[in-house]
Parts: C-alpha cells; structure tokens; sequence
DNA sequence: AATGAATGAGAATTCATTCAT
DNA sequence: TATGAATGAATTCTCATTCAT
C-alpha cells in the first residue's frame, strides 16, 4: 500500500523532512558563522555553508536569498547579543566598578566565540554594505558611550564617544588576541590589554571610582 | 657570464632587457599594494595589478609565480621597512624618551600609508599563509621586543614580549583607526590612543624614563 | 456522494472544496495568460502564475502537471475562442461583406487582447512542442479556409488554403503590431495593414463580392 | 630538447592555440546565430553556443563578454548586412522597378537564411535591450522610408514611412513563413505574400511604376 | 486531496594560471 | 625570454518539480 513511501525513507536515511523551518535557520546560521570564522567573507563559498549546515543549496537560499542577507542576518544576530549584554550591563552600574565592566567587556567577545570570530569575518571584508553594517557599528558605539556616560555623569558627550571609541577598539583587540592565529601573542597578554585598558579608563574617569588593578 | 642573455637579445626584442628586471618588479609590487589595498586580497585580481603596473601578466608571472608569492614578497617588503625602522630607532635610544618612541611607533604605521593600508589587506586574507607571515609577525615582536628591553634593561623576557605585543596591537589599532573605513571613530580617537599607548608603558617602564602627556 | 468531501471538510479546512476546482483552474489559467503575456514562456515562473492565481503551487501542479502542460492548456482555450468566432462568422456569411470579415478578423487579435498577448508569448517560445502548437494552427487554418470556401465557392482547396494563411499571417502582425513594443510602427500603420489585407482578398476574391475601402 | 612539447601538441590533436582571433570570434557568432535560431535567445545557453563553436567557454567569454553583448554583436552584424543590401538596392533605383525592387526584400531575409533565423531569436526575446535592438530597427525602417521616397518623390514623409512599416512587417513575415517551424502554411504562400506585397505597393505608389505580377 | 517548503540540476560569469608564439 | 590570449574550475543564484505533512 505504502511500499513506495517506505522504500524511500530506507534509502534516505532517517532525517525528517519538513517543518524544520527553525532549526534549518539556526544550522544555516551557525554553519555560515563557523565558515565565515574561518575563512573570511569573500573566500567562504554558499557551497560550503550549505554543506556544513547538512542543507541543500537552495534550501540555504530559501531562507536567506543571497550571501549579503545571510551577512546581514549573521550580524543582525551578533546585535541582539551586544544589546543584551549592555542590557544586563546597565542594569548593575550601581553595583558593579568600571574596572569589572571594563573586563568584562573585554572579556564578552571571548565568550561569543565563535559569534565574534564570525563578526570578524564579516566586518573586515569589504564589500559596501553600509548600511546594516554600519548601523551596528553605531549600536555598539552608543551603547557603551551611553554605559560610559553613567559613570561619569560629569564627562563631555564627545569625551565619553571617545572613550567609546576607545573601548570599542580594545574589544576588538581583545577578540583578534584570541581567535586570530596570524596575529603575535604572549601568555600574558591578555592580562596586559586589560590593564592597559583599566588604566585608560582610571585616567579618563577621574580616578573617582575606577582603581587600577589590586 | 652573460652569453644566455645576449643570445636571447638578438630573438628580436627591442627594449635593452636586463635592468629592467628591476624596475618591472618595483612596479608590480606597487601595483599590487596599491590593488590591495584598495579591494582586499581576495577582490583584487592579477590582472589588474598587472595593468596597472604596466606590466603584462606573463611578465608579472615570471617574476611572481603566483599570486600568493606576490603577497608573500609584499610582506618581505614591508618586513624590511620595519627593520629599517627598528634600526634606525634602536640607534638613538640614549637620546629619544620612551613616550616619543611609543608615539613614533603607532604613527609609523599611518606615515607608511599604502604599506600598510596593503598589509591590511594581506594580513586579514584568511589564506593558509602560515610561513611568510608568521615569520613577519614574530619579526616585529622580536625587534620590538628589544627596543623594550633596552629602555627597561631589568624587564624579564616574558615582560618585554608582552609589552611588545600590546605596542603591536595598539600599532594595529591605530592603523585600523585610520584606514579602516568600517571602524567605528571619533575626531579625538587617535590621541586617546596614544594617551593610552603612553599610560601603559608609562606603568610597565616603572616611570623612570616615561613621562606621560606633556 | 460527499462522503469524502465531507471527511476532509471535517479536517479543519474551511472553504466548501469541490466546485472551487473549476474556478482554480480558471484562475490559473487567467494568471498564467497575463504573466506570459507579460514576461513571456521562458521568464514566466510557476510560482508567480500560482501566486497571482492566489492558488498554491501544488495545487497548481494537479491541475497543470508541468509548465508544458498548462502552455497547452492555454493554447487550447485560445483554440475555443477561435472556434466560437468562426462559428459566429460563419453563421452570417450572408449578411457581412468579405471585406468586413476580413477587418473583423485582423481586429479580433486585438479584441482579445490578453489571450492574444500570451499566444504570442507562448507561440514565440521554441520549445520541441509539436503536438498542441501544431493542432492550434491547423485548426485556425482550416476554419479560416473553410470561411473564405464559403465566400468563393468557385476557388480550389488549395487557393483557399494559400488565402487562409495569408490572413492568418497578417492576423499574427496586426497582433504584433499591437502588441510588440520591439516592433517598429507609425500613426498610420495599422490601417495600412487592413487595407493591404482588403487589396489583397479583393485580388482572389475576384472583386464580386469584395470592395476595397471606400 | 623539446620532447616535452611535442608530448603535449600529440595528445591535444592538432588544434593550433594561438591567433585564432578572428576565426574564433567567427566561429562563436556563427555558432551564436545557431544556437539562437534554434532555441530562442532566453533558451540558448552560453554553454552550448561555446560548446557547439568548439570554444572553450572562457574564449567565448573573452570575446563577448556577456550574452547580452554576443546579442548586440549578432544584432550588429545584420545591420550591416542590412545596410549592404540597401546600398545595393538604392544603387539600382533608376533600372529597377518598384516590384521587383518589393520582391527582393521580401527575398532578401530568406537569402541570409542564418542570420535572419538568428535575429528572429533575438528580435522577439523580451529583455529591455532597447538600445542596440531599437537601434537596428530604426536602421531598417530609415533605409526602406528612403528607398520608397525615391520611387515615389510625391509622398509624404509619414505615408513613406507607413508603407516602409508594411515593408518590415511583410519582410518579417516572410521570414517566419520560411524559417519558424510552428506556422501554418501552404505550398503556395510565399508566392501570395509577394503577390500582397506587390498589390499593396503597387496601390500606394499609384501604378505610375509598380505592376502587378506580369 | 491540498499545501508550500524543500530540492538540486543548471545558468551566467570570473579569474588565477598556463603555454603557444 | 617575454607576451597576452586561452582555459576551465569554481562561484553565486534560479526555478521547475516533488513530496512530507
């Protein structure tokens, strides 16, 4: 009655069909993530993100119809973990020093692991994608000028963008420290980038409430 | 000495051949840095290089039998202009304070524009490029490494290499800072770098010869 | 009778499904002419047919099995129109002129607008479509043969058959003319061509019947 | 000494690689027009054309860099063919009259058999070509007003345009009743089509030089 | 039976590298 | 030895058709 039907299921394996909408979109996305970690934006291959996500080619391009919107939606997920974060981050300002926000920050890209080695591959390529690009740029900028500004109510707006800046930069560095392997390392460096930049940060906020170190 | 030469000469070539060898890969090597740094490795196609060093592909071929060659002598190139750099730093040690040092180090990188805009461009290519790069990167450290140790003579090895790579990093951060259209900056961003810079080696040089700001 | 019917109504469907069959398949068809009409056979895509149908694609595939099969399906509701006003024509070859015939027929590509329009595009494509295409044709042919018999009784078959594609031709470039963008035209054009169709059928026609304009 | 060499030409046949150029280029347009003609511009694919001129589809590419630009080049290489023709025909006005003259158009697309299959491939694909294509049609329009112009002085500019729109159409018309496989015809046709033709032109140059068939 | 998500063969195009001249 | 035309594997993306639900 159904011999036709079985026989296939024999031959395809177990693997269900349908309704895997969600988890096909997570699997595209991490397998886009991990590719894109690894070999950068330009040289990762759709081919390849398919094949990593177990999800035929044009499955990838149902849910995500061309390489910029699969960056874009990589990103767009990166965002929503960056809002939260300074989400919870804001929510303790009363309780937490500068200095353990400071590595804390520092430290928050290293715990995205593979979501920031992926925001790596994805920001240094080239391509003119403005906008989505740059809109999380300036969401990342605005958030920690913001956190920055509740420390020290009493800095400039731009003094407080530079410090974002700043900050901005060592998380970044931070990030390259530990997943880029082209770049030149040390055991202690790590340690060395959060003092340095716990020691920018005393200077740049009056020492009122930052301490540098033990 | 040279009999292969002339006979080839004679096959009715025009232009006087043999110097001009040089030349033709000083072009090339421009070309490509110049392409580089314009589009990334990976956008960057031989065959412009080739066109707009004037060179004919073939020619560019001869000289760089592959486009990973040519980013490999590209790096050779940029090494030597570091050391040139380390040397001539290393010898006026006993007259130039840490702090102009450090300075003088991040702004290297800016004064080295296209350099360093095309080193950029290498360096964030994912490619396999373990050798060459590598041996650059351990090549900056190293000199940069002893230049510390010579201002601060009782730093351990270890220290020094630490601070070396921090210094590296913020070499990076700056170059970053001024190349990268997609980093996220502010007008008074490059001098909190540096302030930065001079804090952090202020702090681990002990303050004896550091002095930080004015 | 609808026990079936009634079963599956009974599975949370909700519209009454039987006799909506006809009207998909109107539906489709429809939507089918105007997209083809529109992009043409090759740039026509199932899903934008379906879509514009607002029927979905499977159910489209019941009732078209292939792209192929619902271009026929086309071709052959075009073969009906045809058939009905040949059956309308000829119910009065007593009382209309030939000429007036003639001018009816050139202008009933245009009062057919869409339909014309998809014809064309689907007539255009190359497709190893023998079968249907080739149906359509002779029967417009041999209706059109059989009118004009019915208005010169004393003309061979085979003249009949030489003056029934002389008019379908120029039916196909009243059509074109009309409908082509790409075809070139001026103010004039199209009366020119129903007066070179008339010249013409007053030629075979002897003139007993047919006047040439005015 | 050059064994190696000899090796390679053995087991590549004997085909010659190098200044190809002109034949290449020749081969591909030719097998282009093929291609087209066949199956339609949508339809044809660059493999095929490639495959069918033996060309490596990289050399296709080389030549004509995208199908729409091997499109034009075809388009470019009837227009002056077209051209040709009408140079040839305005040569002769004097000695030549007006039927015959209204034949050998009509002839004149079965004569450049290829090239005219090819162009109706091109001509009815739907694109947004409008330069090149529109271009071409003007071509044909302007020579053939100019020609009717000179054997009927009298006439006004639009009607001489009118008329050369009748002229096209008709040309066109030949051609399909020649070359397109899925349209109705007779043994008889091609004669009746210059027999309207000749009627039609004969009507509007008022007789003082056209006659009608012997 | 009805639905629409899933599939994958196939299309256009690019570019590092080779090799006949 | 120098040149640049020639090559073809690899890349992104599309769409007719299928089939699990």
């Amino acid at each position: 009655m159904n011999s036709n039907k079985t026989t296939k299921n024999l031959r395809g394996a177990v693997i269900p069909q349908r309704s895997h909408g969600k988890a096909r979109v997570a699997a595209v996305l991490e397998a886009g993530a991990a590719v894109i970690a690894e070999k950068g934006y330009d040289a990762a291959t759709m081919a390849e993100i398919a094949a990593r996500a177990k999800a035929p080619i044009g499955s990838l391009y149902r849910f995500f119809p061309s390489k910029e919107i699969l960056a874009q939606a990589l990103i767009q997920r990166y965002a929503v973990l960056i809002n939260e974060a300074f989400d919870s981050i804001d929510r303790r300002v009363d309780e937490v020093p500068v200095e353990a926000v400071a590595d804390g920050l520092l430290d928050f890209m290293i715990n995205l692991q593979d979501e920031t080695k992926a925001m790596r591959g994805l920001l240094e390529a080239r391509a003119d994608w403005s906008d989505k690009r740059l809109e999380f740029r300036n969401l990342a900028l605005k958030r920690l000028a913001k956190t920055i500004s509740r420390y020290a109510p009493e800095m400039s707006r731009a003094d407080a963008k530079d410090v974002a800046v700043i900050m901005l930069l060592n998380m970044k560095t931070m990030a390259a420290l530990k997943f880029d392997k082209n770049i030149p390392t040390s055991p202690g460096a790590a340690n060395e980038l959060r003092l340095m930049n716990r020691l920018y940060l005393a200077n740049k906020l009056g020492g009122r409430r930052a301490t540098v170190g033990k």
